[in-house]
RNA sequence: GCGCCUGUAGCUCAGUAGGAUAGAGCAACUGCCUUCUAAGCAGUGGGUCAGGGGUUCGAAUCCCUUCAGGCGCGCCA
């Protein structure tokens, strides 16, 4: 719809010789009586043609409406319309032909879930890392954000043509790995009655205690009473190893996966640490001070150099990062995508800084930033501390609440703002809850068409998908035309934008818009079912209103798939 | 002190690349289940878009400034 109303205002332009801008605007108008869609363009266009705003508007849709221009193209766009007219102060009003939306309806449906799907991406590579939690602790509540983030925009990129591969970064090499494992090896020897002194900034959550549990089970009392120093490797990579089994399943629980698990631990041991600070040595990038490797940051935007390399000698964690980026870049991504947690967004400057010395471009990166999730519960603040190991787990709030649930939530707000997650509220409005009144709308158009089989309105040729089977293939526009109540109409159209919804989303790299769409359908859907009844004795109309139900059940189930979440047929 | 983010209805948040009369859900109040699912529907009330200046045909949106909250500013990860 968007499209046509695009192309036909470039066509006039082009006609009128009127420069036309990189991007036309069209926009849903506020009220039903400005039409369908609508344009400020004459309004943006007065600026540079210094002519009144309502001047441009009338000239160009003079120019629409006049039966002889002669100009084929614009003939058969016009042709969609009912009526094209200036309003306010110089918008341009587009009102579209019932035939021309029960036509293209009649396409949507024939086409299934493939006319959603524009090809923005043509083919393009991009990774999108997201979650990249330490592997010192279970999953809580703020990388469950990230991760539906991720898999939102990855699941909404893929479907808009881009070549798409998910990653999970994990830091098993460094400092707190160390830790981790000298925790559980304290709890070990406590377990056997040793005592050890606790590491001064070590992990105390129970879950450390469970895994030193699980080693003295396979590996009873071998290392009772022994120096950490002598078993640091055996306990660290234990340790971290159950953690991430134990992140990939909480994962999973969650409905998030990932293409790509890549060890920061295996880029120094194929020495791909160092081979990034080489190349960027023989770029004289790199300089010695203090007994420190320096990297020249601030030749790149940042505002201070940074160390890869301590006077003590070890990495730091921004040096296996730039070989991180490297790798990524290197694999031929055209963009990459990392989701940080908002308290990272100092360190943006810095890694594309990198890019950038890496000769790859600071563009190639985007960062998306999610904010914090202040979890709630009845309105006070819990106590989220790693150190003192409170805090509840991304686990704990799925299974009190629900994945679909959580997802939701997480969706509806846009990534860079603060949320407030309070799990009574959550709970306790489970039943009335935006994700419910979403699949709601599904479920009952599945039992709709569940009484259309039974009551003979239609004949099941088999098949889990009732709608797909049921619907002939060949629906034509003439189906449609009893279709002509209000909310009818409203429903036809609201689809019918869903392309452009997703569209914008990618191109904002913003699923929550998604979610919010796919509440205003249902939104719609609910009060037409409870006024008009879909099966009635007229069959033809039976049909079209069929077809309608169709029309939004895939929208919608298209919708919470992208999302990642669950579609019930029945609830 | 510097930087980033946020401030919209009682609460939680949208507001689509500056556009027409600022929206939704929850909460509150009033009705609706013998008809395809009441996880639903119909109706009512609710606003200094944090404050102040500016840019222009037009600002919740852009710029400046003040205030409030959050997060960063390491040879931590």
């Amino acid at each position: 719809m968007i499209e046509t109303v695009r192309e036909i205002l470039t066509l006039a332009l082009g006609a009128l010789g009127i420069p036309a801008p990189e991007r036309i605007e069209v926009e849903v108008p506020k009220a039903e009586s400005m039409g369908d869609l609508a344009t400020p363009l004459a309004m943006s266009l007065a600026k540079t043609l210094k002519r009144p705003p309502g001047k441009i508007a009338e000239e160009i849709v003079s120019f629409l409406n006049s039966k002889d221009i002669g100009l084929p193209d614009i003939l058969r766009l016009r042709d969609d319309f009912e009526k094209i007219e200036v309003a306010g102060p110089g918008f341009i009003n587009f009102t579209f032909k019932r035939e021309s939306l029960y036509s293209s309806f009649a396409g949507l449906l024939r086409q299934g879930g493939a006319s959603f799907r524009k090809d923005i991406g043509k083919g393009q590579k991009i990774l999108v890392e997201f979650v990249s939690a330490n592997p010192t602790g279970p999953l809580h509540l703020g990388h469950g954000r990230g991760a539906a983030l991720g898999a939102a925009l990855s699941n909404l990129l893929a479907a808009s043509g881009f070549n798409v591969t998910k990653e999970y970064y994990v830091n098993d090499a460094g400092r707190q790995v160390g830790l981790l494992g000298e925790s559980v090896f304290a709890r070990y020897q406590e377990l056997l009655g040793i005592s050890y002194p606790f590491p001064e900034e070590g992990y105390r959550g129970e879950y450390v205690t469970g895994i030193a549990r699980k080693i003295m089970e396979t590996e009873g009392a071998k290392y009772k009473d022994k120096e950490f120093s002598r078993h640091a490797d055996y306990f660290s990579k234990t340790a971290c190893d159950m953690m991430l089994a134990a992140i990939k399943d909480d994962l999973e629980s969650f409905g998030v996966t990932f293409d790509v698990w890549q060890s920061e631990k295996e880029l120094y041991d194929k020495t791909e640490v160092e081979a990034a600070i080489d190349y960027l040595r023989g770029k004289g990038l790199i300089y010695e001070k203090e007994g420190a490797t320096w990297f020249a940051a601030t030749s790149f935007g940042d505002e201070k150099d940074r160390v890869l390399i301590k006077s003590g000698g070890q990495y730091t964690y921004f040096a296996s990062d730039v070989a991180y980026h490297k790798k990524k870049a290197d694999k031929g991504y055209d963009e990459l995508i990392d989701i940080w947690g908002a308290d990272h967004h100092g360190y943006i400057p810095r890694v594309g800084a990198a890019l950038e010395a890496l000769g790859y471009g600071k563009e190639r990166l985007t960062v998306l930033l999610v904010q914090m999730v202040s979890l709630l519960r009845g309105g006070k603040p819990v106590q989220m501390s790693k150190r003192a190991g409170e805090f509840v787990t991304l686990r704990e709030v799925i299974e009190e609440v629900g994945a679909d649930m959580t997802k939701f939530i997480f969706l509806t707000r846009k990534a860079d703002s603060h949320l407030d997650f309070d799990l009574e509220v959550a709970k306790a409005a489970s039943a009335e809850n935006p994700v419910y009144y979403v699949q709601y709308a599904n479920a009952r158009i599945g039992s709709i068409f569940r009484n259309a089989v039974q009551q003979g309105f239609l004949h099941e040729e088999g098949g889990a998908d009732v709608r797909a089977a049921l619907l002939p293939t060949d629906s034509s526009p003439d189906d449609l035309s009893p279709l002509a109540e209000p909310e009818e109409i409203r429903l036809l159209k609201k689809v019918l934008l869903y392309p452009s919804v997703l569209e914008a989303a990618v191109q904002a790299r913003e699923p929550h818009r998604i979610t919010y769409y796919l509440q205003e359908l249902a939104g719609l859907f609910h009060p037409y079912y409870n006024r008009h009844r879909i099966l009635t004795d007229e069959r033809g109309l039976s049909f079209a209103r069929l077809c309608l139900c169709r029309g939004i059940a895939l929208v919608i189930r298209d919708g919470l798939r992208l999302l990642g979440v669950a579609a019930p047929e029945k609830m």
